[in-house]
DNA sequence: CTCTAATATTCAGTATAGTTAAATTTAAAT
DNA sequence: ATTTAAATTTAACTATACTGAATATTAGAG
């Protein structure tokens, strides 16, 4: 069993106030083998599955989107980071393709600065909000007129709309967790020429 | 077996000029199964399913949409041909919802103008192509600047960019079957209000 | 055209989906 | 708290997917 929709296809039917019986009856087949796929216990044939989300009124293209979008963990190894490195800075993406996109996106990835590196945007803000959780060094978050230190086992919030740059004041690589959400609401990255 | 989707199935593989050995190897099956899913002898597990298109490296949201798009036949029956009524002219449509979508979409009906009655618009065209094969009556079209008369038998075809007017010359009903591509290149059926 | 190798299909046995009925769990009423 | 009915799950049997080997078909070379 590689493929696992059992519990996305329960959460349409538990969302629709729907039992198993009928469900079962409209598409035509057994209680027992609704309750089987929800539970993982088989791989339906496609008949069967295509059956179900008619009862749904769901068509498969969109409901396999869906899945994808809602319901993949990704897991990157860190091994396997994605590694984007800038002058003066380092990124490891922690984040699968599945998360950057759809409602409630984000990106996540483990920075880290160089002494006196900054990132950040002093004359722009964008849309949504960021997490940081400092795991070493120190940095200062300028945060429209204000200016934060964060030092190793700070974590910090905020809205992205106010512009904001994030400096390492230390002597010492600042390493940090970051979150930004939505996914898309800056480049974060930045430019490859840069 | 209520869906078939073999051959859909097995036009992407030949499209890629793979063979059933190549494919079956690659998604851990059996030439024998791939076999049997393409010529509609099974209904193929979800697993099964999921793995052969990971070996065509499309995903199952990408394959169903296609589908539906391409391979679905709409079969309507003349009793329930949605039909429409406007004034003077009556429209029973014959293409089903998949035509009307993606590329290459065209909307088809059985056509009926009362005598006198016209239909279409003298001062501007839209984007495609038609086609028309006179069952009973007469009729004329003025396209652009042209008039031609259109009698019992005869089929015409042009594209829809000039401007055309079709009017019931004759006594009795005219009927025809029409095809317009793409489906939504002119609002067809004409406001409701009319 | 024939021949051969590659490819696809079919057949019969094995593995698993699907069913029915029994067992278990859950929710609601008292 | 107990009881009951509804809902779900499980077990054992039936139906069908899936396999590997044999057979049939196709494509290409000479």
């Amino acid at each position: 069993m590689k493929y696992k929709l059992g519990a996305f296809l329960r959460a349409i039917r538990t969302e629709r106030s729907l039992t198993i019986k009928e469900v079962a009856q409209k598409a035509g087949v057994s209680s027992s083998l609704l309750s089987q796929i929800e539970r993982n216990r088989i791989s339906p044939s496609l008949d069967t599955l295509l059956q179900i989300l008619e009862v749904y009124g769901v068509g498969p293209d969109k409901f396999f989107k869906t899945y994808e979008t809602s319901s993949t963990v990704d897991i990157i190894k860190k091994d396997d980071r994605e590694m984007i490195h800038r002058k003066g800075f380092k990124y490891e993406k922690l984040s699968g393709r599945s998360q950057t996109r759809g409602n409630h996106s984000f990106n996540a990835f483990f920075l880290e600065l160089e002494p006196g590196a900054k990132r950040g945007d002093p004359t722009k803000g964008h849309l949504g909000r960021e997490l940081g959780i400092v795991v070493n060094g120190q940095a200062d978050l300028i945060y429209g007129d204000e200016n934060y230190t964060l030092t190793e086992g700070d974590s910090v919030s905020f809205f992205s709309e106010i512009p904001h740059t994030l400096i390492n004041t230390g002597k010492t690589h600042f390493q940090a967790y970051w979150v930004v959400t939505p996914a898309d609401g800056e480049d974060f990255f930045g430019d490859k020429s840069s």
